[in-house]
DNA sequence: GCCGGAAAAGGAAAATTTTTCCTAACAGGG
DNA sequence: CCCTGTTAGGAAAAATTTTCCTTTTCCGGC
């Protein structure tokens, strides 16, 4: 049987499956990838204890949460020196403002996207903490004036 | 009582504890939040009709799906009529490789997340989908080297 | 080709969780 | 102060998840 990344065909299957309706009961689920309920949920929770799923989240509307406005600020740091990043990291994950940050270009700056209520409040929290971050050198920042697309689902 | 948003205090608790925790029974989640399980129920229904709480997802482990390459795309569109607008934004829903689309800055361009196995095979995907695009003037990609974060969870 | 053993699948039942239904408490307007 | 509509609660029904044990399937060695 066909194996890629350590699973076979119905494994990925049943991720696809899950991914397209995450609220899929096992019996369902156990339907369309052709299972009886045991051998399907047996499956399932390997694929959550090899991390494969890495997590169960709900998604809520930001607009209706109040945080409307996201922003994407380019970081260009300091120093490249391992504990300028660490502490650059550690204080990106203490803000949950900060919900995406990757490390990109040759450059070594950073990308993240930060969420807020509003531009105001958006540029306090440039002024007050994103500039003071460890290594900040300077940050440039874009509004985004529509999201076209945004998904956590993943094209296998 | 205090109401933002159209919710009240218990609301925004629910939503807080179903956030850091989303695995949580009808019963803990109405425990942590002082509630019996039913009126916690019908709350929480209410605000998955509302859409407040927009999707139950399963989040995937990229690399262990084979997608470990992250690539932001800054797509520069040619003209920025409503067609062309349209246009783009029905093909970026087309291709799951993207995963993020926003509409940023002033010279309207648009910045895409893609994700893919290797850069090989994202620069397959530049060249046979992405340029090809509706409306696209150009692109300019850059690799993610490291990711620092990233969250579907709000700060609410 | 057949046997033994391991791995995967299946059925039935127990345990838990979700959902419904009906009753009780509470807040605001007349 | 009562009436009305809204929110909470308890008990029970329905559905789902999880366990346990049996059956089937698939391989490697003979």
């Amino acid at each position: 049987m066909q194996m890629r990344n350590g699973m076979d065909d119905t494994d990925w299957k049943i991720l696809r499956t899950m991914q397209a309706e995450p609220e899929l009961s096992i019996n369902a689920l156990a339907d369309k990838v052709g299972l009886s309920h045991t051998p399907c949920w047996r499956r399932l929770k390997k694929l959550e204890e090899d991390g494969v799923i890495a997590s169960r989240e709900i998604v809520l509307d930001q607009r209706k949460v109040g945080l409307g406005v996201d922003v994407f600020a380019n970081v260009r740091i300091t120093r490249h020196d391992e504990d300028t990043l660490e502490a650059f990291a550690g204080a990106v994950d203490s803000h949950p403002q900060i919900v995406e940050c990757f490390l990109v270009g040759g450059d070594s700056d950073y990308l993240l996207r930060v969420v807020a209520g509003s531009i105001e409040e958006y540029e306090r929290f440039l002024k007050k903490v994103l500039v003071h971050m460890p290594g900040v050198a300077s940050v440039n920042s874009s509004f985004a004036m529509r999201r076209i697309k945004w998904t956590t689902r993943l094209p296998i």
